[in-house]
DNA sequence: AAGATCAAGCTTTTT
DNA sequence: GCTTGATCTT
């Protein structure tokens, strides 16, 4: 079978002039240092690059991407080149174009594993019965039809949650394990029922045409590893392989690859094991500790240079890896001037870290802390758990200290945004039955359980979709008043909205727009009086905007499944708030890491469950947030902690005790140390470190002493912005409506100082700043 | 069928 | 402590 032509099938126009550019001097490698080097000339036979944190990874793989094409090595469409995320992706094609210094039409096979994938399923999918426009489930999706089918198993849903049997199928499905292929031991998994369902949620899923986010990889795999003349075109077609952060491949990214490049072994892995961070998703360290052995006489490059941090940041970053056994082992060295040392400081609870947090960056803003001033953007926050970012969000809404929090639930998964696709897609796909199942009754429509299940019988009875059944259902009469009647209508309108996709000549636009408005969606949020109801019709607003950039409906729908990045940054100068694991890739001037305390960093599930495996992945996410920071690096930790409301005290981290000495400057709040709960809180190893370092004579003690003394920031309500926010208070007098981005509608009932003490809707009782709310009937103006 | 009230459970996240 | 889902009430 080969259906294809490699005109069609790869259409990747060549723009570059490969002759006039091979005789020509290759000015991209001058900027190279030697290994960076050895890594972009060995462009024949498999290459492991082992790059450490900063160390130029992507310079090197977009160079060598560029070497390949200005050589004539291979056409762009010749390379493949997989990531892991959507941004890298587009890094790389960016970087690779400013370095070529001219447009590279086509690198159609530089993506993420999954883009990838769609693009071979697309063409060769009914090879494992699927349909080439077939559809891809998210999450949500996903997690709806396992339900369904534990339901229909007889299976008690809250013993075994869908979530759990979701979990379940992804973790086979990132080990390759098609349900014949799972192994017996892992089978009886979920109640003995675990592989019949996953083998009914394939069947089913094959019946919607419809797979999910495993399904893309574990589908071209099968059809690899079952069709031989499939894989030798493409073995012979990707003459180049190049793969970013080798270390997070799971079994079946690792399988896939290995097949296509078992002939040529032109592969490129680069990563870097000690920034092996997840592991829990699938992902197997081993595949990167085994590339030797997997490519006998690959030649390893290492990239030791380290272009970011100062050498202080880079020593304890070393110090706590070191303490990792099985690592293939790199030593970072820097240029960079010694800098300051890695900071800690401990507190009384987490509110407190939060305060001081904030504080330090109020006055590094200023300039105050002997540094050059620092933007707000050249500082991040970095957690273990999303749950500690809410502290730093009620402590900086307080102070109005600008943030944002990168990560955070996503565009394309957002309710509105999930329930407008929805109507999208069945207005493309009539026979879309997950898309109808979930806004069959939304806006109200007064289908409730009764009458999705006289439409689900209907449709099954007569073998046809939803949309179908609900037509025979509200024809036959099977329905109550109300909701026959808004049934028959919302069938009318599909019909009407299906016949506008198919022709041509429509606006699809505009077409979105009317479906929105005469479902009674749009409308529906504009009733709704709840504080998020505004921000929903703006992500509906943003929404269609976003698909000026598709041609049509499908065309937006097929994309948007794969792309869930929500880049949305509003300008302004912020602190970041996210995740270490948000902030792999990422790189600040200056970096905290609150919350470094036994049980929550290292994660105490994380141990429990995989043991010293845990705990290692635990310390390389210590070891990714250090190397975040290229000046100044702040580790903290708290003796108390609200979890989960609940008053809880916990020890200093375990990787606190693994920093070196010599790199790290024990800080001491004032006025706290000695004072009684401060020595509680340091507790006992870490003491012995404060009175080693001599708190009171160390240099960040007399930054901090100075600062104390020249800043009236130390005293409350005296904020060096005191005539702007007092402009802003005289905006509002006791009883006003106001809006706040946060906490909604309330009314104000009191004036303090710089703040308003608000009486919010939802919110319940909050003093906030007042340059952070606005008068109520203003809010409807401003987009947010 | 829709709003209200109550119990349970709770990392890390991309596609 | 707070959100989510399931059950109860009207």
């Amino acid at each position: 079978m080969s259906s294809f032509s490699e005109e069609d099938a790869f259409a990747g126009a060549v723009s570059l002039s490969q002759r006039a550019m091979s005789a020509r001097a290759a000015p991209y490698l001058d900027g190279l240092n030697p290994a960076q080097r050895e890594a972009v000339e060995a462009l024949d036979g498999p290459v492991l690059m082992l790059a450490g944190a900063g160390t130029g990874k992507t310079k090197a793989l977009t160079t060598r991407i560029a070497h390949l094409l200005s050589t004539g090595k291979a056409r762009p469409n010749e390379i493949l080149a997989v990531t892991f995320t959507n941004k890298a992706a587009r890094e790389m094609k960016n970087r690779v174009q400013r370095l070529l210094g001219q447009t590279v039409e086509g690198m159609p096979w530089l993506g993420t594993f999954h883009a990838v994938c769609v693009k071979l399923l697309r063409r060769h999918g009914e090879l494992v019965g699927l349909k080439s426009n077939f559809t891809i489930l998210d999450t949500d999706d996903q997690v709806r039809l396992l339900k369904q089918l534990i339901i229909a198993a007889n299976i008690d849903e809250k013993r075994w949650p869908p979530r759990m049997l979701s979990g379940i199928i992804d973790h086979w499905k990132n080990r390759a394990w098609t349900p014949d292929k799972v192994p017996v031991a892992e089978a009886g998994a979920f109640n003995q029922r675990g592989v019949e369902l996953y083998a009914q949620y394939q069947t089913r899923l094959k019946e919607l045409n419809a797979v999910d986010f495993g399904d893309l990889l574990l589908h071209v795999l099968v059809i690899f590893q079952s069709h031989d003349d499939v894989l030798t075109q493409y073995q012979r077609w990707f003459r180049f392989i190049l793969v970013d952060e080798y270390q997070d491949t799971n079994v079946a990214q690792y399988l896939w690859l290995r097949l296509l490049a078992a002939a040529h072994k032109n592969i490129c892995c680069v990563g870097d094991d000690d920034q092996s961070i997840y592991g829990w998703r699938g992902a197997e360290v081993g595949n990167i500790l085994r590339f030797e052995a997997d490519f006998p006489g690959a030649t390893v490059v290492r990239l030791e240079q380290n272009y970011r941090s100062t050498p202080h940041i880079l020593g304890a970053a070393s110090g706590v890896i070191a303490a990792n056994k099985g690592r293939l082992g790199k030593t970072l060295f820097t240029e960079a001037e010694e800098g300051d040392k890695l900071r800690l400081i401990g507190h009384w609870d987490g509110e407190e870290e939060a305060r001081w947090i904030g504080e330090e960056i109020e006055a590094m803003r200023g300039g105050t802390r002997g540094l050059r001033p620092v933007d707000l953007d050249e500082m991040a926050i970095l957690v273990r758990a999303s749950h500690q970012m809410r502290a730093f969000e009620d402590r900086f809404l307080t102070i109005g200290l600008p943030y944002r929090v990168i990560g955070g639930p996503r565009f394309y998964e957002r309710m509105e945004i999930r329930d407008a696709m929805a109507y999208f897609r069945v207005a493309c796909s009539p026979d879309d039955d997950l898309a109808f199942e979930r806004i069959c009754n939304t806006p109200k429509r007064g289908a409730g359980d009764k009458a999705q299940q006289t439409i689900q019988r209907a449709a099954r009875g007569h073998g046809v979709s939803l949309l179908e059944g609900a037509r025979l259902a509200a024809a036959i009469g099977d329905l109550s008043g109300k909701a026959r009647n808004e049934i028959a209508k919302l069938v009318q309108q599909f019909d009407l909205w299906h016949s506008k996709v198919l022709d041509k000549s429509n606006n699809h636009i505009e077409l979105a727009e009317q479906i929105l408005d005469e479902s009674g969606y749009t409308a529906m949020w504009q009733n709704d009086k709840t504080p998020e109801a505004p921000g929903r019709l703006e992500n509906l607003k943003e929404l269609v905007k976003a698909l000026e950039q598709f041609e049509n409906l499908q065309g937006f729908l097929e994309h948007v499944a794969l792309i869930m990045d929500n880049e949305t940054d509003d300008g302004g100068s912020k602190v970041s708030i996210m995740t270490l694991h948000a902030a792999k890739g990422l790189e600040f001037p200056a970096v905290f890491l609150p919350g470094w305390e036994d049980g929550l960093f290292p994660s105490q599930r994380s141990m429990d469950e995989t043991g010293l495996k845990g705990l290692e992945e635990e310390r390389r996410l210590a070891y990714v947030g250090i190397t975040r920071a290229e000046e100044l690096c702040t580790v903290s930790f708290a003796a108390n902690r609200r979890v989960y409301g609940q008053w809880q005290s916990a020890l200093p981290s375990r990787f606190i005790d693994e920093l070196p000495e010599e790199h790290v400057e024990v800080l001491t709040p004032p006025g706290l140390y000695g004072g009684g709960y401060g020595a509680v809180a340091m507790g006992g190893n870490i003491m012995e470190r404060a009175a080693k370092a001599d708190g009171y004579n160390s240099p960040g003690w007399k930054r901090l002493q100075a600062r104390a003394s020249n800043r009236p920031m130390a005293q409350p309500k005296e904020s060096r912005n005191a005539v702007i926010n007092l402009d802003a208070v005289s905006a509002f007098t006791q009883g006003d409506r106001v809006f706040h981005q946060k906490f909604g509608y309330g009314y104000v009932m009191g004036i303090e100082g710089d703040k308003l003490d608000i009486e919010f809707e939802k919110a319940g009782s909050k003093k906030v700043v007042a340059k952070f709310v606005m008068a109520a009937d203003r809010a409807d103006d401003v987009p947010f």
